[in-house]
DNA sequence: TCATTAATCGAAG
DNA sequence: CTTCGATTAATGA
């Protein structure tokens, strides 16, 4: 059972609609928790990494984002301040459409707005899978909770072959867990053949 | 090869 | 499960 992937906007639309191309380095910060929502964001290459701190300064990643995707568009439709940081993981390039006109685009593309509906949709639907195996306190199936929520953004649903792109560290800032917890967790669900381990990377 | 970053391990709490 | 300390592997300049 596979539900419509979600769609991208084609750049050269964006581009009519004011969209820039903007290049990030490695590291840096695209927005910051405070911001005012004012952009559609669209990832043309790289990786993005959705985050926060909690108060004792640990890192929380609620999402990583790969090319094609969007990002923040949940807070596009409100006047509200986002409540995390986007920061590149790599060099990136990155189409930005000023929110007023990113919505006429909408209200011209019907299309469009029913497929971003569909593709909030589905993330959100995702995201509360994700969130309640969160709040296990079973490690195992936190893990399970986050690859099948990252492989919920593929269509491709072949048994352990699914590349987890995260490192360790990543995974425990996805998790709220430690890395060795998750180094040993993982070990232990490789014997138990619910995932592949290949020169390190983690097939699910 | 040197330095930096990620992955591992073992022991203790 | 987390924390600490220490080692080893991988990557890039």
């Amino acid at each position: 059972m596979k539900t419509i992937s979600c769609m991208n906007i084609d750049t050269e639309l964006l581009r009519s609609f004011d969209g820039e191309i903007k290049e990030y380095k490695k590291g840096e910060i695209i927005f910051r928790e405070g911001d005012h929502a004012l952009y559609y964001f669209q990832i043309e290459e790289g990786k993005v990494k959705l985050n926060n701190y909690n108060d004792d300064g640990k890192e929380f990643i609620q999402n990583i984002f790969g090319k094609n995707q969007s990002f923040g568009d949940s807070m596009l439709f409100l006047e509200k301040f986002y409540p995390i940081n986007a920061i590149c993981l790599e060099g990136s390039k990155i189409i930005r459409v000023p929110k007023n006109n990113f919505l006429e685009l909408l209200r011209i593309h019907p299309e469009i707005s029913l497929g971003m509906n569909a593709c909030l949709s589905q993330r959100l639907y995702y995201k509360i899978l994700m969130t309640q195996n969160m709040s296990s306190t079973n490690p195992v199936l936190r893990l399970k909770g986050l690859m099948e929520y990252l492989k919920s953004y593929y269509e491709d649903d072949c048994q352990h072959c699914f590349h987890i792109e995260l490192t360790r560290q990543q995974i425990a800032n996805l998790t709220g867990l430690r890395v060795e917890t998750v180094i040993r967790v993982l070990k232990r669900m490789e014997k138990e053949s619910l995932l592949k381990i290949v020169n390190r990377k983690i097939l699910y």
